[in-house]
This record gives structure tokens, sequence and C-alpha cells, in this order.
DNA sequence: CATGAATGAGCGTTCATTCAT
DNA sequence: AATGAATGAACGCTCATTCAT
């Protein structure tokens, strides 16, 4: 019947991944985890079927934006190993990268705790490591670090903003600066004397709140 | 034992409900918030109904777990409060609550982020508030604690824990100390000299594993 | 093991019985068949168990209702046999057994769908038929009623103000009496001529509110 | 049949929507309103989550079939219309009105307590109500009806056959004819003398009959 | 290939009914 | 006899996943 129909190119197809990706982006970042399939789809304006021929399934899905994930964390060593200290670039990464999770309501857990599932995701993340590897040799020459502190710790230092980010996203987006500080300092303290903690500690709940919806 | 006071009725009712209660602190502790209550009634021997009559929802009943909670925090501080210096004390308080988060996969989202819902439970976190700040002023009096830190930053960096321990908790229940000193040591650094970081860092997750279900 | 234990009495048990029907009726008037047998019995003051101590299952206690009902239908129905006419005395039944199930939310339906389940019941539904065959009689022999109307439609065209009256009750208590009078006019009209309807036509429900939930 | 536009997606759909349609139909007239949606999955042969795709909840399938009710009251009202007199419209409308009603157990109840709730049921709504007001006009002017009477009173005289009826479909499917054409004749009776009542009245239910589920 | 209709297990919750106290 | 704690089937509804079109 479609004799002169040209093959349909995988154009289209890689269109489609892509799109489906950049709404799971901003609907997970925005709502967590728990956003259907059908949101992403709609969001993306393909089909649920057209989701799920890209994806086996919804962890697939989260796995795929991890690759997404890892692109930006490269650029950011990439800018922090151009920095003229290891102290600089490492403290530069460490906060750049608490920033990314704490505007993004999902992969603040999902990121980390997956692997990557594709080849093009373990590339990222080797390249990943040998940047920041580099970026912390440089820091520890330096004096710069705490002891005992690798390259492997950088993204599980990352993640530990998490809970605070979780917490305060909505309310005071910019809570998180100061333990992300805490911690940064912690692990490379800066230059000079150690400053107080900027910004305000967070306050509790208040009595009868309600427990925030998974 | 209060004199010759009959309470006929309760007795299996208070048994019930501890068995509930058990049952849901176990297995949000094993599996995080999305317990069914079906679940927790299988697993404390009861059918739906009786967890409904004790708790007026899932809500409720993750609020009684958070008074639980609040009474071990409470006994914890008691504990730090009594050591002889306020150094110590926040040390071992905040270890012992993170220690507490590592082995509890829910509550460590949930407890920091709920309000006490209950005037019990609200009582038993001022209680804490002012252990714990009296343990707080003896350290910043011995000059030991990070300067501009507050009681209020207490929880918020108990909580921090919780994305390592979650990731960790099934395969290197103890990999969360590492971090856990590396955060203690930013808010309280021990007497002498600061030691290098204690245990291995995290290995990345390995190439084509899963992403844990939430 | 009891010797010197007096009999209970009947006495609490019927005061019991008394207690439930009354919640019981004030229910169900108010918001119809779907109360809980909890509901009922907080309202008596007495616990769920002896509300089917009383009345085998649900049905049970809406049968019971019945006799209550039958006994103010016996009152009105002995008012009406006492009147000077046969006409007067059946217009006056008819309306007055209607406007009892125009405050009744749940027997317009029940009442007259279920069976005296008692010898009491029975007993008062015969001495009903009796007084109202007699009324009857008298209305036909003065000329007053619709041929071949019985003492047995009675009943059946007392209960057909159901419909308007559960639709109206809560906004417009008095709709169903234009209705009423209808439809006492169609079986026994008034002496002189025949009035206009009486009142206000039933508008239509507005555009877009919701069902009533059954 | 519409020219040569093909719309190839939904054959299914369609057909799956008629058969979840008139599977409701069927239930809620034999079981009134309480049928559970399952229960009308497994009547249509399809899932629930189909019944849910099409209506999104049980309102929403109650409002679908008022539609379809107010199609058929439509028909009714136009073919009324057509007939020579007024008087004669109007007592053929309201018994068919009252035909329909008797044959289904949920709509009695369901069709006039419900507003319209789709654009097309208010236009079929007010499409019934401009015919049958020009019946009803045509009836005063022939001196047919009851004075007082208006167009409004046609749905809520209909609705009243609605209590009679559901007590007595199963058994005497008929039963309702006497006391419809009671109702009738109270309003528009016919041209000449006044008939005695049809049919037999209604028998009370035996004792110790059980009361029908609501 | 893309679509979105279909599926059904599973969720949180209710309530008539039973039974240990 | 009275109580109310316990039960569990059933409800309305959701959504990850499959498959006919």
């Amino acid at each position: 019947m479609s004799t002169t129909a040209v093959r349909p190119l995988r154009a289209d197809a890689v269109r489609n991944r892509a799109l489906i990706v950049d709404a799971a982006r901003k609907l997970f970042a925005e709502r967590g985890l728990d956003v259907t399939l059908h949101d992403v789809a709609e969001e993306a304006g393909v089909g649920v079927g057209t989701v799920y021929r890209r994806f086996p399934d919804k962890d697939a899905l989260l796995a795929g934006l991890v690759t997404a994930k890892y692109e930006t964390l490269v650029e950011l060593a990439e800018q922090a190993a151009a920095l003229p200290t290891g102290r600089e670039g490492l403290r530069q990464y460490l906060l750049g990268a608490m920033q990314l999770r704490s505007s993004d309501r999902s992969l603040s857990t999902a990121v980390m705790r997956a692997a990557p599932q594709t080849a093009e995701a373990l590339e990222l993340r080797e390249r990943l490591w040998a940047l920041m590897g580099g970026v912390v040799a440089r820091a520890q020459a330096e004096g710069a670090v705490r002891q005992g502190f690798t390259p492997d710790d950088v993204p599980a230092v990352s993640s530990m903003i998490g809970s605070i980010a979780d917490r305060t996203r909505d309310e005071h987006p910019d809570a998180w600066r100061r333990y992300a500080l805490l911690l940064v300092d912690a692990v490379c303290p800066p230059a000079g004397e150690l400053p107080p903690l900027v910004g305000e500690p967070l306050a509790p709940p208040p009595a009868g709140c309600a427990v925030a919806r998974p």
C-alpha cells in the first residue's frame, strides 16, 4: 500500500524520546516520583504507548533521566576543573550539585540510587569521576580537604542535601544553602577563618500541620 | 497494681494496639512510607478494621509512630545532657539520632517532615528542644560548636543522614557512619586533631542495577 | 455460681429497646436509610451489641420502626373516625399520613415496603384497617369517594407523596402539600367546587447541581 | 453515512461505551442506585477501568443515563404534541412517563432528583419543557386541566408513581396503572364520566415478609 | 511505529455483623 | 445482659502495564 512511502526515519523516534525525557524531568522535578506515566505522556504530547516503547517501565524512565542529569554534572565538573585551585573547584562543584538536587524533587532520591542503565550514562559517569578525581587530587595537594576524603565521596556528600531540600523546597527555596555550606566546609573548608553559618536554621514544623503526602 | 480498681475491658485492645504499632514500626522501617494498612494489619495479625479503629487513617498511624520516635529521642537527649561536656553531649546525641534514622526507612523522612499531631508529641518535642538547647548552650560555652549553630539546627542536621542511610541500609548497614561523623565533626569537632574520615567511601552503584522502588 | 444473684429484670431491657427505637427513628428520619448502626447505638446511648440483641439485623430494626409508625397512624385514624363525615375523615387521615411521611426521610420508603414483623404491629395494622374501612365506607355512602376506591388503597395513596417529599424536604418543607391535595382531591374531592392547586409547582433542579447521594 | 469521512479510531471504544451504558441501564433499572461499578463492568463484559475511562465517577454514569432518559421523554412528548387534543396529549404523556418510571428502579428517583449535568441533557430538558408547555396550554384552553396546574408540575406528578412502582415492580408489574390513572385523572380528567378505578388495590404485604433491601 | 483504549490488582476506607470480655 | 473491639468483604477509585487498532 505504501509504495512510495519513504521509510520513516529514526528522526521522529529520537525526537519523541527527547520530548518524553524533557516532560518527565519537568514533572518529576515539580511533583516528585508519583507522577503518572499518563501525565508524562500528555506533557510530552505523545501517547502512553510511546513512552513504553522507549522505556520498558517507569523505573527505566527514571534511569533515563539520570543520563540527562549526568550531562549537567559533567558540565559542572568541567567548570570546576577550570578553576585556579582545587579547593575552589571542589567547593563550587559540590555546591552546584546540591543546587541541582535542591531544585528537583524526584532526583534527589532517584539519581543516586539508580545505576546508569546505558552505556552513555556509564561513560558520562566515568568522565565525571575523572574530572572530579583531578579536582579532588589538586585540593588534597593544597591541603584543602578533610583527610580520607576521596572522589567516591563526592556523590555521597552531594546527595546529603536531599532531605533538607525536599522539606523546604516549596516554602523556603534557599534554606538548603545553610546546610550545604556546612557540608562543604566539612569536606573542604574555605581558605581563611571558618565563618558562622549563613541563613536561618530550619524552624520546626508548626504543631498540627499534616504529614506531607509521599 | 493500682489499688483494687478493675479495668476489665481493654486488655486485648491494648495488646492489639501494641501489635499494630509494632507491626507498623517494623514495616515502615523496612519498606518506607508506602506500606499499605493491609500489610500492617496482616503483620500485626489483626483485621484491617482493627487498624482503622485505632487510627483514623494512615497519617494518624504515622503520627502515632512519630510519638514513639520522640520518646526515644528524648531518652537519647537525657543521656546526652548527663554527659560531662556539652561537646560530648551534642556529638553523642547527633550520632544517636542519626543511628535511629539509619535503621528506619520511613521515619527518616516522616518524622522531620510531619508536625507532631498530638499534644503528647508536641510536649515531647518541646522537652527535647529544652534538653538539647541546654546541651548546645554548654557546648557553645566550651567553644566546641560551629559559630551560628542553634538548637533548631539539631533536627535538620540529624535528618541529613537520611539519603545516605536509605541508600545503604540493606547492603552496608554501617556505611552511614562515615558521613555521620563528617557532619558531626562539622557541627562540633572532636577535642583534639580532626582525624581522617572513618570507613570506606560509598561505592557507586554498579552499572545495570535497577532503581530501587520508592 | 450466682446463687444469690437476683434475676436481672426485663425492665432495663425494655427501656433499652425504647431508647434504640427512638434513636433510630430520629436518625432515619433525618438522614435516611444510610445511618450506621453505630450511629444509632451512640444516639441511644448503648453499645452496638445491644442493638443486635434486640434486632437481629438492620432490616429488623427498620421493621421495628414500623410498629411505632403504626401507632401514630392508628391515632390519626381514630381522630379521623371521630369526624362528622366520612369525607372529612378520609381527607384528614390521608393528609395526616402524608405529612408524617413528609417529615421522615427513611420511612417514606421503608414503612410501606416492610411487612409487620411482630404480632403487635400486625394487630395495629388490622386495627388501622378496621378504622379506615369504616371511614371509607361512610365516605362512599356519602358519595364522596372516587368509585372503586377501597380501604386497601389508603396506604398505597399515602405512600405516593414519598417521592415528592424526599426531593423537597430540605429546601421547601411544605412543597409536598400541593401534590398531597391533588391526590386527596382525586380520591375524595372536597365538598364544593374543586379549587385551584395550592402553592407553587416544583421548580426543576438547576443545571449542574449534583445527584443527591443515595 | 456521513460522506466518506473515516473515523478509524474509536470502533471498539464506541462499542464498549454502548455496552457500559446498556449494562448500567439494565442494572440500575433492576436493582436501583446501589449497583457497584464493578457490577456494571462485569455485566458489560469489560474491566472496571474501562468504565472509569468513560465516566469519571458513578454520578457521571448516572448523568449519562439521565440523558438517555430525556431522549425517550422527548420522543414521548413529541408524540403527545401530535395528538389532536391537549387533553389526550397530556394524559398520554403522563402515563407514558410513569410507565418508563415503573420499569426503572433507579431512575424513578435519580432523574428527577439530579440536575442535567451535561449541556446535552439541559437542552433536552428545555425541549421537553417547550413541548409539554404547549400541550398543557392546549389542554388548559380545552378546560381539561385542573386549575393551577402548570408545565412545571408535569415532572413532579410523573415522579409520584415511583413509590408504588418500586414496591410492586417485581411481583405485580402492572399494579402501578391503577394509581397512575388516579393521578392522571386528577390532573386532567377524561372526556366523559369519571370511570371507576381500574385494577386491584395494592394488597398489604403479608405478615413476616422481609424489608426489601434499599 | 504510534496510539490510547483496556485491564485488573491494589489502594484507603467503611460498616454490618460477630464474639470475647 | 451489655459492651465495644474485632472482623473482612466490599466500596469507589487509581494507575502501571498490555495490546488491538
